[in-house]
DNA sequence: AAAAAAATTTAAAATAATTCTAAAAAAATT
DNA sequence: AATTTTTTTAGAATTATTTTAAATTTTTTT
C-alpha cells in the first residue's frame, strides 16, 4: 500500500508522507474538540492500533507541528496539550472543571501587532475563568 | 533573629514567614527584568547563599505564586519561567534572540471578559515576534 | 520485480524538569 | 527552656519528553 499523499490541510510546507500511524494520530486529534496530551493521544491511538509506540506519537506530533497542521499548547503544570488547528486562538482553562476550550477573541491579532509595532508570528493565549457549563451549573 | 514579617507587596492573602532563603529568592527575582527559570534562580541564589538547596527554590517559587506575589510563565519547550510581578501582562518571546520581555496590551482584560461573558481570574499571553532590539538590528 | 536506499516505527534507555521524602535545622509558641 | 510548627536540605523518585539503535516499512533505483 502506498501512502505518499501530500497532506491536504496544509498550504504545501513540505511534501509529507502519510503513514498508518500518522493517519490514526490525526484522526484521533480531530475526533473531538478536546485538547489532549501526548499520553492521552497515545492511549486513544492504541485503541485503533495496539502496536503503536509512544515515540511514534511524539514524533508525529512534532512533525505535524513543524508542518503547521496542529499546535502545541504549553502545559499549565501538567504535560503539554495539542490543538488540532494551527490557527492561533485563545484557550479558556476552566477554574471549575479544568477543561480547556477554544475561545475566539475578535481583533486580537491586530491589537497584538499594535502593541509590539510589528507583525507577529503567532501567539498563545490562555485565559483562566469559568467555562459556560460551569457558569450555568453555578446558576449565573 | 525573627523573620515574621508580612510580605509587603501582597494585599494580605496570608501571613507569611520571610526566611533568609525566601528573601534571597525574591531579591534575585527582582534584581533584573529577566524571566528566569527555576534552575537559573537556583544558580543566582547560590551566589548569595552557597548552601541553598534546589528544593528550597522550588518550594518558595510555589509559595510565592500561591501568595500571588510572582507568576509562573509556562515554558515553551524549555522549563517554566518566573515573572516577579503577579499582575497579568503579555510576554513577547523573540523569534530572533529568544529573550522574553514584558508587553502591555491596553484594554486586553476587558476584551477577554467580553469574549467569555464573565469575569476572568487571570490570563497568560505569549506573543511570538521580534523584539525591539532584533527589529533594530535587522534595520527595520 | 529485486535490490538498495531512505524514512519511519519501535522498545527501551537516557535525560530534563520537577516533586517527593524524611531527617535536620530554624523559628515560633508555650 | 521545652515543645511544636515550619522550613530547609540532599537525595531519591517521578513525570514528561527525547534519544538511540535496531527492525520494519516505504520509496527509489536498477
Amino acid at each position: 500500500m502506498v501512502y505518499n499523499i501530500p497532506v491536504s490541510t496544509m498550504s504545501a510546507i513540505k511534501e509529507v508522507m502519510m503513514t498508518k500511524q500518522r493517519a490514526i494520530i490525526l484522526e484521533v486529534l480531530r475526533s473531538d474538540k478536546c485538547h489532549h496530551t501526548a499520553e492521552e493521544l497515545f492511549e486513544l491511538a492504541k485503541l485503533k492500533m495496539p502496536t503503536i509506540s509512544r515515540a511514534t506519537v511524539y514524533n508525529n506530533l512534532h512533525a505535524l507541528e513543524e508542518e503547521q497542521i496542529i499546535r502545541r499548547i504549553s502545559g499549565d503544570g501538567g504535560p503539554d496539550r495539542y490543538d488540532n488547528s494551527f490557527i492561533p486562538h485563545g484557550h479558556l482553562v476552566c477554574i471549575g472543571c479544568g477543561r480547556v476550550s477554544d475561545i475566539d477573541i475578535p481583533g486580537i491579532r491586530d491589537l497584538l501587532c499594535e502593541s509590539i509595532s510589528d507583525e507577529i508570528e503567532s501567539y498563545e493565549l490562555k485565559v483562566r475563568g469559568r467555562c459556560k457549563d460551569c457558569r450555568y451549573a453555578a446558576g449565573d
